[in-house]
DNA sequence: CATATTTTGTTCGTTTTTGTTCTTTTTATC
DNA sequence: GATAAAAAGAACAAAAACGAACAAAATATG
């Protein structure tokens, strides 16, 4: 894979500066084993681009720079479930047709989703999700159309009146929204009331709606209720033994084997470049 | 392969752009051996397409210039001038009195004047500076509102009519401004149109506004003008040896020193253990 | 054809990068 | 706290890449 290109310097640093975007962290050992160089050659990499301010140096490794203040919050629902939240987006992302434009909600799934959604040139994101338009790289493809409001430091992302407003200008073919809390009976739910109020109103102004969740939350109900299991096409989440109930209620349930088993008929070998 | 055209020197350097556009790097060593040139050619090639704007040069090879961009746009910002830049937010923010509504616009140095006025329980923030806010702790204390729109990943801030369109409904006593130029005859500019257009916007509707600034940018006139010198009540930089010019104008200019010196009135003792 | 100009190759001293060894510091574990 | 393991840092040597200068070759120009 790294061939002969991964021999430059310049290069190789910023492939750990991708490695670090994609994986959230960085372990010397692994870097030097990954482009066959010394560790002292990495320590010394990631000393420099430390320097540069692109980065924050560890023990063992090195964290991205981006989230040092809210590093806690992000270890926590960052980690958990990391790894079937990363399928579950990339494959949200991969059943959205070209030339959409989108509708994503504030979380931590979609946040992810948003990553994928960026590198598409033919996609146009909407989102009050600040944190993570905020750390996208500089070579986002997508247009990407930010929702203002008042700004909720614990989730990183717009809510409020003024939110709410914004949304009434829109019209967008599609959404993509993530629910801390989903149920057959209690629907949609979350316990922020008004992100709940944001993702109704999201869901009233599109006319398909994928909900993001990784199976933890099936079956959760949280305080505030954003709506009912009618108003959701399709679930996207990492495992589907739940899933049964849901289909029976006429929803489409879609987690990662399918795809890899029987090709999405909406994305019939499409955009592999892109992911 | 590369028989008959690769000998003009023009069609080598042209298909060194487009291995370098396939491969994302290219090495010396191996375009030299590709083209069964010496690597000094090589050299003088990559020199020359450098020269051009054409790649950006490294030990043993050459980057494309997007890859590079954004980290030394983000590199360059962050540190140079770090300290100046430090001071000036840091004064900036001690000069808002109490319980007032801050309009503040995108850059580097705003980003530090945010970062020290969340801090603050009795201040508003409005801000279209997406990256500013979100890098800020959960722990903020001021209240946030984000002004929509087009994203722009370069400054890692939002533009274009919408945000343009958002201002119309806000009417804050005061602003903090960045500007990349500030000339005595020109005024205030920005090398981005949008961005210029937003902070002329921004000046439009507030009483009052401080324009923070390094004394770099201080005679740096950038292509797209934001309006003139007499919009603008107050300069907080880091030197004011250019200053008695610009007093001259009506322009009151601040810098740490004086704060130093003698306790400034606005902030009589206040809030001490916000900073 | 002769001459000027450009392009290329070679040599050699200098700088950058890398790997190794050894010591110091940090981290984990009891 | 004490101890062992892992990682980091310092210092040195080897290798790779660079740049300057000059000579040779190719190309253009009269």
């Amino acid at each position: 894979m790294d061939s002969s290109n991964t021999r430059l310097p310049a290069h190789r640093r910023q492939r750990i500066l991708s490695e670090l975007d994609s994986k959230g962290a960085v372990r010397v050992e692994e870097l030097g084993r990954l482009f066959s160089v010394s560790e002292m050659t990495v320590r010394r990499d990631l000393d420099a681009l430390e320097a540069e301010g692109l980065l924050e140096r560890t023990h063992g490794g090195a964290l991205p720079l981006r989230h040092v203040h809210r590093e806690r919050v992000f270890r926590e629902k960052d980690h958990e479930q990391r790894e079937a939240k990363e399928s579950i987006a990339l494959l949200a992302a991969s059943l959205i047709p070209e030339g959409e434009t989108v509708l994503v909600n504030s979380g931590s799934t979609t946040r992810l989703v948003i990553r994928h959604l960026a590198r598409r040139p033919d996609l146009r994101i909407i989102t009050n999700n600040m944190a993570a338009v905020a750390e996208l790289p500089e070579t986002v493809a997508a247009e990407v159309l930010l929702i203002g409001g008042r700004y909720r430091p614990e989730s990183g992302c717009a809510v409020g009146e003024w939110a709410l407003r914004l949304l009434e200008d829109l019209a967008p073919a599609r959404a993509i929204l993530g629910a801390d809390g989903i149920s057959l009976k209690a629907g949609l739910s979350s316990p922020v009331p008004e992100e709940a109020a944001l993702t109704r109103r999201m869901i009233e102004i599109v006319n398909s709606v994928d909900v993001v969740a990784d199976s933890a939350k099936v079956g959760r109900v949280c305080p505030f209720r954003i709506g009912p299991l009618e108003s959701v096409s399709r679930i996207i989440s990492d495992s589907d033994t739940w899933a049964p109930e849901f289909r029976e209620a006429g929803v489409t349930v879609v987690v990662p084997e399918e795809l890899a088993l029987s090709p999405s008929p909406q994305n019939p070998g499409g955009m592999p470049g892109s992911f």
